[in-house]
Formats: C-alpha cells, structure tokens, sequence
DNA sequence: CGGAACGTTGAGCATAATCAACGACTGTGG
DNA sequence: CCACAGTCGTTGATTATGCTCAACGTTCCG
C-alpha cells in the first residue's frame, strides 16, 4: 500500500528553488494561476514536494483519500481494474494537471508515475476548505473537470465503436495535436510517453494488436520510427487524418 | 438542428403548481436543494419549464451552447457520434440531474429525450453567472461533475476490458442497485429504461449481442421478464453479481 | 388488414485475442 | 569483457468472440 505520505520523498538540504511558487514550471498552468502572489501564500503552506520515481505507485485504489496534488513534471497514469487483473487506463495527466478525488473518502482508481514525477502535493482536507476561500480556484477546477468530462465521454466513444485501427491511429493523432512538433524536415514529430503495453491498457487492445496496428501505419508510410519504438515521425498527415475520421 | 429554445413548449393557461419551486419534485435532489426558498427566486426568474416529447432531440452536437437545464421527470440520454452514423451513449440523465454542457461556446455531444421528459432551463450565460453568485450551487455541481467522471471511468473499464457477457449483466446490475423494487416475491424487480438498441449504444455492443446476452442469462435462470422486454425479475442475484464482479 | 417498430434467433464471417517464438537492447555479475 | 537474464517490441499461427446479414414472431397502430 503505497501512499503518498509514505513515498520515498527526494529533499535537497536546502528549501529548492523551484518550491518557490514564483519560479515554479506550472505557476501559470496549474490550479495556482487563479492565485494572485499573496493569495498563493494560503497554498504554499499546507503543500509539500514529492518526487515519485517512475514506476511507483502513487496512490491504490481503495486507498483512503487523504491527498491531492498540482503535477509539476513528470507524468502519471490512472487506472481502474477488474479483480482479476484486467486493467484500463482513464486517463493520463501531465503538468498543469490536478491529481487527486475530491469529496470522498475512498478512492476507486490508481494512480502510477510513468516516469519520474514531480508533486505539489496537500492534504485534502485542507485543500478543499482552501477551495471554498478561493472561488476563483474553484472555478477554474470546475472547469478542469467539465473539460476531463468531456474528453472521457470522447474516450467512450473510442472504446465502444472505434476498431483498433482507429484507435491506434487516433491515439497518434491526439498526440501529436497536444504535444507535436515539427522538424527541420518539415514533418510532425512526436514524442510517445508510454510503452506499448500502455498503450494497449489506454486503448483497451492488447500489446499485440496495437504493435500490428502500428507496423501497418509504418508499412502505409503513414507513420515513421526515430530513435528507437518511442519517437514517431507523421509522414502522411492526411492520410492519418482520414483514419481517424472516416466517412 | 432542433433546440432547446424552439422546441414545442406544452403550456397550461395559468402557471402550473408544479412550476413553483417549493413544490417540485426535484427540489430537495437538483442543484436547487443547495438553494433557500428565497435565495430559488434568482434561479426562477431565468428559468423556464419545457416538456420535451420522448425521441426528440434536446441539443445537436455542434449546436451553439445556449442552454442548461434541471430534469424534472423523464429521462435523456447524451450520445457521442462519428460521422459515419456509429453511436455511443456517453450518459444517461434522470430527474434531479443538471442538463448542458458549460463554460463551452459549442456543444459536442447529442442529447435526446428517451421518454416525454420535463426541464427546467436556464440561459447558460445567466445560469453561469449565477453559479458565481451563489457557491453553495457552484460547490453542488462541482461535486456532482467529479462524480460522473468518477461513473465515466468506471464505464470506460467496461468498454475497454470487459465482455458482452459482463456488459449486459453489469447494466442490469446497476440498474437495479439505482432503481430496483423488491416484489411481494421477495426478489429484485427492474424496470429497463431503455430500448434493445439503446442499451447496445450504452454498452458498446450490436443489438443481436445484447439479445443474445439477456436469452442467456434468462437460460440461465439468473434473470426473467415480465410484463415484455422493459421489466426484469433478478431471479438469482449471487450468479449476478458473480458474472459482473469475477475473480 | 397491412405496415412499422421492436425483439429474437440462426448461419457465416471478420476482427482482435491468445499462445508462442524470436530479435534488440540494457544492466548485472562472473 | 562477455555471458546472462530481463524487459520490450514484433511477428506468426490459431482460436474465440462478437459482428453482419437474414429471417421470423409479436405488438401496436393507422
């Protein structure tokens, strides 16, 4: 039973730079951009960094709720699973993102780091009176979770009524949309923050049929790899389009 | 593209009882239980009663996002759909249940009514602005909006990882944890909302899979039917919950 | 009475899962 | 330095699950 509050925690012997809110990488994409400077002060106090290895289990399902958290880097992936082991992930956060279930005492899904990850973290408790000073922090929370609405009911369309060609080729597609980049060749490049079996568990497909999936895109020349299984290259950007929109 | 403001409107010559608000029948379950009897007259004077006939559709996808509204009775269902016509219920709303999709200036999913269902709407402008007037409401659907995530995930587990088998069984088994009534027999009895073809789009399966699903376990002798297709007697509640919850 | 909507059942098929083998890469210990 | 195990990804053969297409029964309503 892994729990935040007992995670092996990275602590330099002076207060880090980056704990200052001010210089802070998600200051302005985080919950804390409805804050002004001063008001910030009321979060600071009751937060407290928290470095999860990649790999590590931030918080089991049937855990009782006791923290919440701002994803400062890193990556975390939320899973639901069957007793025997089958495993969906719904969802992914990245930073920015808000991590944690609010008003309620047990939680129902498992939270991972997908690699090294950084927390600003709170007791919930505390963050949830927090939330009733701050109605623009809670605005904007309300926000987030209409938004994380939507995009799980886009994800329930994919998995009732996509075929897994579609859903891989969606996947790309949605990647590349949030965080591609295009090279000097002129292509989209973008980078996939999950292994195979991520994939699959994100897709609701096996390792295998999403490898297939994959090769047929590359053998379509629809998509390339670059360094290795974890870089993909968009050499057809229509064509993957009409993939993951057909008629 | 039929909407919320040009539906037919049933209107009786004087206001009805039921439109004021201290005797509705939601009044104590929608957002409005947040809400005093006088603080209600704010929501009133920008609400207005709409009576939509069973199978028409409340908002289009890609409609403007004009509109929000309380369920006072019936049922809706929210459909996500591709362009080629396939279909996924992403929600069902009963009464008590909030209407719309806000802080969005258009709506990406359908809304149909599936029985002759009553609303009370709101302008989405006046409702958001409202809701920053009165944060018991705001902190009400804020609550309500973590939780259906909290149903969206659990439903994104059954798309992703599980079997026909255990989809059907796991409606039924909802359905009667939500709404069952417990007969002079002593067993479980369910009214089934929805058509054959309703509970495929909901459950991500065709309707021959379905039908084929409910013969088995009706074989089986877990479940029957009375009264046609829509009432449904849990005949053996262990095997069940067995089929839904395997190890 | 005829037609439409809804639900069930059957036959055949396609898609993705399962089971299995194998190559590439990485880190570890002899 | 290299042998080895372990992880990750790919590919092949086979199977099972759920989809497609088709027919048919029932109920309801014009």
């Amino acid at each position: 039973m892994a729990r935040l509050d007992v995670l092996p925690v990275a602590r330099s012997h002076e207060e880090p730079k980056t704990s200052r809110c001010s210089g802070c990488a998600v200051r302005d994409s985080a919950l804390c951009a409805s804050m002004s400077d001063t008001e910030l002060t009321a979060l600071r106090v009751i937060g407290r960094r928290r470095i999860v290895p990649a790999g590590q289990i931030v918080s089991w399902a049937g855990d009782a709720s006791t923290f919440c958290a701002n994803l400062v880097s890193g990556a975390l992936k939320v899973t639901a699973t069957l007793a025997d082991g089958r495993e969906q992930i719904v969802g992914l956060l990245f930073p920015g993102d808000f991590v944690g279930q609010l008003f309620t005492d047990e939680t129902t899904l498992t939270v991972t780091a997908i690699v090294d990850t950084d927390l600003c973290g709170y007791p919930r408790a505390a963050f949830e009176t927090l939330l009733g000073d701050y109605p623009r922090m809670e605005r904007m929370l309300l926000r987030r979770t209409m938004a994380s609405l939507n995009e799980a009911r886009e994800r329930m369309l994919s998995l009732g009524r996509k075929n897994a060609q579609e859903r891989v080729a969606g996947f790309i597609f949605d990647l590349a949309a949030r965080a591609g980049s295009r090279g000097a060749d002129g292509l989209l490049h973008v980078s996939i923050p999950v292994s195979r079996g991520e994939m699959a568990d994100y897709l609701g497909l096996t390792i295998e049929t999403v490898s297939r999936q994959l090769t047929r895109l590359r053998t379509n020349e629809v998509i390339a790899f670059a360094n290795g299984d974890r870089v993909c290259t968009i050499k057809n950007p229509e064509e993957l389009s009409e993939i993951v929109n057909p008629d």
